[in-house]
DNA sequence: GCCGTTATTATACGACTGAATAATTTCCGT
DNA sequence: ACGGAAATTATTCAGTCGTATAATAACGGC
């Protein structure tokens, strides 16, 4: 007789390919990368495993497609965060507490990033998507503080506007790294606040000008 | 007949231990954590896959005593290059130095920084591993602003020391990631000089006041 | 309502995994 | 020199890995 085989429905390509990379996602963050196997992930998609090798050439492709979702997710929330608002000031500001506010410092995206960063000196592909990201990231924060300081009236040289933006790239992602590994020594908005001060600081603006309400 | 069997010399156990740890960090580093496998990491240690679990309980374990090794070998190395000056100034400023020149800002211990990191939220022990280090990094942090701001005489309330430390440290830290992952960027002293002058404009000291000699 | 396309499942394969056990070699104390 | 403790190797085991292939169920066009 014929074996009694498992009842599925069809999906489009564009759902299977996200069921699939948030699976991975799932896999990655829970069990780590080594404990995310195709059966695993296939098994968390609702799919048997041979399916992966339908939307993708192998598991690697599959990872690289979930890098590019993590990052996306990471950058577009802060950016879009930001266009929000309408004056430069209250931009920035926005864009900050973006960074340093759930969904972004939240350790699960950490894990995810710490995994996939470990993998950009391994695999190329990884570099090229970091690389990418990262330099798009700070193309924003120059933009963002460049307006910033065309409207205060003290325009910034190219040269010191990337200077600021690097800095200020790392201080976020400083402060992003230590409070999310260490959610519990910090409360609600410390974070945030300490950021919006050091900010302060570290453009040489007067303190409270960034922070609080005109 | 008697198989031919390898021929071997015996090492004490510190030594052993060290080539098994320093073989799973080469592993890691190459071959990611996916990679890093029993076999791989004795073999590269020049041993036989068995003999990892006459020194360890299981990989597991040998695992978390390579980061621990990593993290002493990050925080160390810059904690005693500070201790080589006397002045608190010199030594803040070689402090922050020591953490974004060679070998801290290294792309391989980026990558095991990373793998070790991606495991914190997944095994207990290395978030304890990782809290322990984080807390003793902070208070070196503190220890060098407060001597510092006390010999300045601008002395620093406790909160407003550990406020000035946790962004230092964010700061660093966000170099440090930046400036490794994209090593090609930025020129040898670039990323440390970066520092000095974001670190004067955090602490809001006066320009060229940690930088330059007197 | 059937038929062809194809998305999906099922199964098999060889390689590799971490761990356990047994055999053997090394080296220290005497 | 030799015997005995133990460090190291060799082998085995039950699973699991990613991938390849073949069978089948689902769905759209007619």
């Amino acid at each position: 007789m014929a074996p009694a085989r498992r009842s599925y429905t069809r999906a489009s390509e564009a759902e299977r390919r996200e069921d699939l990379i948030l699976a991975t996602l799932d896999c990655i963050a829970e069990v780590g990368i080594q404990g995310a196997t195709v059966r695993q992930i296939a098994n968390r998609a609702g799919v048997t495993a041979g399916l992966i090798r339908h939307y993708f050439t192998g598991k690697d492709q599959m990872l690289e497609a979930a890098y590019r979702a993590v990052m996306n997710g990471m950058t577009q929330t802060a950016i879009e965060a930001a266009r929000e608002d309408e004056a430069p000031r209250a931009r920035l500001r926005r864009f900050i507490i973006a960074n340093l506010t759930p969904p972004v410092t939240d350790s699960r995206t950490l894990s995810l990033w710490a995994a996939f960063i470990s993998h950009i000196q391994i695999d190329p592909s990884f570099a090229a998507i970091h690389r990418d990201n990262y330099l798009a990231f700070l193309r924003e924060v120059e933009t963002l503080l460049s307006t910033f300081f065309d409207e205060r009236g003290t325009a910034l040289s190219p040269k010191q506007c990337r200077s600021f933006a690097i800095s200020l790239n790392a201080l976020i992602d400083g402060l992003w790294l230590e409070g999310t590994l260490a959610a519990d020594l910090f409360d609600e908005h410390e974070l945030a606040d300490a950021a919006l001060a050091s900010v302060e600081a570290l453009l040489r603006l007067t303190p409270g000008e960034l922070a609080l309400e005109k």
